[in-house]
DNA sequence: ACGAGAACCTGTTTGC
DNA sequence: TGCAAACAGGTTCTCG
């Protein structure tokens, strides 16, 4: 499920059971997700106080008051649950971890497929940690213009749509978010992405940042309702102009084109051959 | 050094 | 209906 937008839902549900809140129980089920969890890492976070809650691209970081940073990775198929503790439904195959607060409120990690990661590191060491160290500009910062746009894309031979899921490059956009920004954009996912500087690459940097933005508004609507009926956070409905789309129309205005479905990188790819040159 | 593809897992959907 | 193949929102590693 989770994208950058995703995940900033799931950031901006876990603030108010978390931030301020002591963990009075931590329960892990399984020593790996993707790659193993630290040594004692139940002890280590019990007895702390959580401070904030941040993201960065698709990085949850969950900062205690000793300074440690717990970083959460969703991976494929992670999802965050929240209730009472005393109304927790037995735990199923893929709960693998659980914190408690204490208020009494129970956040659940389900991940069926272990792509997800949590560590532990301090906030000093946070920037140089493997994970976070090389990625590229928040998508939604300052620092995510045409002119570092184009300076990450200059030279590459890859097609573009390889190119904005390097998280080198743009840190946070995901095989969706990258699809909708595209067709949004008129250009062509095939298009070799040195070819995109200049005019285009103004144009994908507003649609990248709208795209996100409107999602991420979609997902702070849906989120009150939705954790109060089932505090499953992470999973929101959103229309989608392509993907998925194989087939349909062009939605675009004017447009008589259909859209296609083509494979690059190993990853669906959905477009319209006829606006998105 | 770069880019394409495989690998990591399980669950669900599609197609014969 | 039943079973196998294809596919799924991410990241890292290997290989050419």
């Amino acid at each position: 499920m989770p994208e950058l937008p995703e995940v900033e839902t799931v950031c901006r549900g876990l603030r108010k059971p978390l931030e301020g809140r002591r963990l009075t129980k931590v329960v892990q089920r399984r020593p790996n997700l993707r790659f193993p969890i630290p040594d004692r890492f139940p002890e280590r976070l019990t007895g702390r106080t959580v401070l904030r809650v941040d993201r960065r691209a698709k990085f949850i970081l969950i900062t205690l008051d000793d300074d440690t940073v717990l970083i959460v990775h969703l991976g494929m198929s992670g999802r965050m649950t929240i209730v009472a503790a005393g109304d927790a439904p037995p735990p199923g195959p893929h709960d693998h971890v659980e914190f408690e607060t204490d208020q009494g409120m129970m956040v659940r990690y389900c991940d069926p497929r272990r792509f997800g990661l949590m560590d532990l590191t301090t906030a000093d060491e946070l920037k140089d940690h493997r994970m976070l160290k090389s990625l590229g500009p928040e998508p939604l910062g300052n620092a995510f213009n045409a002119e570092a746009l184009d300076q990450a894309l200059t030279g590459k031979r890859s097609p573009i749509k390889a190119a904005l899921l390097d998280q080198k490059n743009v840190a946070g956009l995901g095989n969706i978010y990258i699809c909708e920004a595209l067709y949004r954009a008129g250009i062509s996912p095939k298009r070799s992405a040195h070819t995109v500087p200049g005019k285009r690459s103004e144009r994908l940097v507003r649609e990248i940042r709208a795209v996100l933005q409107e999602a991420i508004e979609a997902g702070g609507s849906s989120l009150r309702d939705y954790v109060q009926a089932s505090g499953d956070l992470g999973y929101f409905q959103h229309r989608w102009k392509v993907y998925g789309r194989e087939g349909e129309p062009c939605q675009l205005e004017g447009c008589d084109g259909t859209v296609r479905r083509i494979v690059q990188s190993g990853r669906s790819t959905f477009y319209c051959a006829t606006h998105q040159r």
